[in-house]
DNA sequence: TTTGTTAATGCAACAAAGTTGCGTTATATT
DNA sequence: AATATAACGCAACTTTGTTGCATTAACAAA
């Protein structure tokens, strides 16, 4: 798989991601392009430059599916392994760039592991 | 909320997560149990249970809602947080009774955390 | 034990997020 | 310019879960 054609599409939405650390649901996408492409091809895109190790996604509360930016990663191996953190006020998700020390199991074989943090950011903690 | 009436979804609900710290998702128990009771009553009935903090849900890898007893949790608070284990070859999902510390984030207050690990468990790691 | 209240249930219809098949369009190679 | 095929749009579909409403059954009170 991968990109091997820069199209349109391909090219705004990485330029959605072009800001920092914030992550996007693929419903966000669809609702802000959804006049300018199909949702079958932003999902599509969004797979594709998963894939190419651009973007990597990540489940959100209900479910949904996010996606940031990332950050040294190739085609072949996902490294950027982070906590995200989930505004339960206004919603934003932004990566943590910080380590997360997972526990010891012993006789399982770790993985992925993912780490959704829930509360109030920057913005919205009075 | 939460239960009043022992009926029979309630009483065979129940007793499907009388065995230890193994999770089950909502899709599984409807697959079950679907004969039995409409999926509608399923989803109610873990619904209320989860209220009244006999059970506790998360989101699985594929954004599924799976449940598991609680461990000294009331209606009124669930504090029996901990991270869950699935495996991706067998599909097994557990409760890992272990802590988890969570990184220090400056300005923003957490409320909640859920930590999925996948992986290969102790049956499906040789 | 019967009666009455209302929680719990079943059913059908719906909703949201995401996927698939297929015919068409457009990128990039020759 | 011609051509191969990646990418696209569209419609139909799938899956998980939810809602409204009429019916049934728990359980308390008479």
């Amino acid at each position: 798989m991968g990109v091997i054609r820069k199209t349109k599409s391909v090219e705004i939405l990485l330029n959605e991601f072009s800001t920092g650390s914030v992550a996007i649901s693929a419903k966000a996408l669809i609702e802000q392009l959804g006049d300018m492409f199909n949702k079958t091809t932003i999902y599509r895109v969004l797979d594709k430059l998963e894939d190419d190790g651009v973007l990597h996604s990540f489940l959100g509360k209900d479910g949904l599916k996010w996606y940031a930016k990332c950050n040294g990663c190739t085609s072949k191996e996902h490294k950027d392994v982070h906590p995200h953190f989930q505004c339960l006020q206004c919603g934003k998700v932004d990566c943590l760039p910080v380590h997360v020390s997972l526990p010891e199991i012993p006789n399982r074989k770790i993985e992925i592991s993912q780490l959704l943090i829930q509360g109030k950011c920057e913005a919205c903690f009075v």
